[in-house]
DNA sequence: ACCATAGTACGACACTCGTCATAGTTTGAG
DNA sequence: CTCAAACTATGACGAGTGTCGTACTATGGT
């Protein structure tokens, strides 16, 4: 199997293999415009990010929630070096669970050739809930 | 542009070009079982499926809630023949804006030949809100 | 005309989920 | 040993949405 960090862990929770998570987990994981973010920035980096390492526009309690989500939907891999926690994105074995699905999603995300007016970009169309910038505190 | 049935109803609510959608728009859509059900259903089709005419699960009034999300996010064409509303897929279209996607949907639901265990389709697994059977009344 | 059929619209309700703040844990360095 | 760095876990809060029931509208047939 060829693991890229340590071989075990305890800090690491177990991550399951991508053709055991029901589809409708996964479309979840990636309904969430953070997560995507977190997908295509790994999707377009050279190397491994560590948690720290990433563009978002969250608090980091929040961030571990997405990260947390998207290990359980088999979409990265996680594994320490230090007190850092590394993200791989599982490309290979994700693209055999769900052909073409993650693709889609990355090439959508970063790219719209299909798109005819805005490429702004903003994809933050309802997000749930907002909440952001409360009112100062 | 050619359009199916009748040019022009006044009962029928304007389609966004699937290009205007945002992806945001398009996978909130398909994160909905009932929603994919749809759409998977739909594709199998030969012809175009009015709206009773599908096996779902939910009252007839959340379903039109569905077909209404569906076509608004450009995924599906709704057209009256008499008093029935017909729905057919946007495949083309929508595989223009989102190349691939779709057809990921598609497969996965109906299919996964990627998976190991069970094929049980039992795609339910959250659904945002049950209250199935509210404990009579 | 009258009624059945096919859907839509509206309002209410419950439940899930994204968000943050705070506290706790573990590793690595000095 | 102590302190800083990097995350994780827990609790609370608010907003969005899937669900249903009921009321309403519009064809089509008798």
């Amino acid at each position: 199997m060829s693991y890229y960090g340590p071989v075990s862990d305890a800090r690491i929770p177990p991550h399951p293999d991508p053709r055991d998570v029901p589809l409708q987990q996964v479309l979840e994981a990636l309904v969430d415009p953070v997560r995507r973010s977190i997908l295509t920035q790994l999707a377009h980096a050279a190397d491994d990010v560590k948690c720290g390492g990433f563009d978002l526009d969250v608090s980091t309690s929040t961030a571990t929630h997405h990260f947390k989500v998207l290990r359980e939907a088999g979409l990265i891999r996680q594994y320490y070096v230090g007190t850092s926690r590394m993200n791989s994105l599982r490309g290979d074995e994700v693209g055999k669970a769900f052909p073409g699905l993650l693709d889609a999603i990355v090439a959508a995300e970063s790219g719209r050739r299909g798109q005819r007016r805005g490429t702004s970009s903003a994809t933050t169309r309802s997000g749930r809930s907002a909440k952001r910038t409360p009112s100062v505190a």
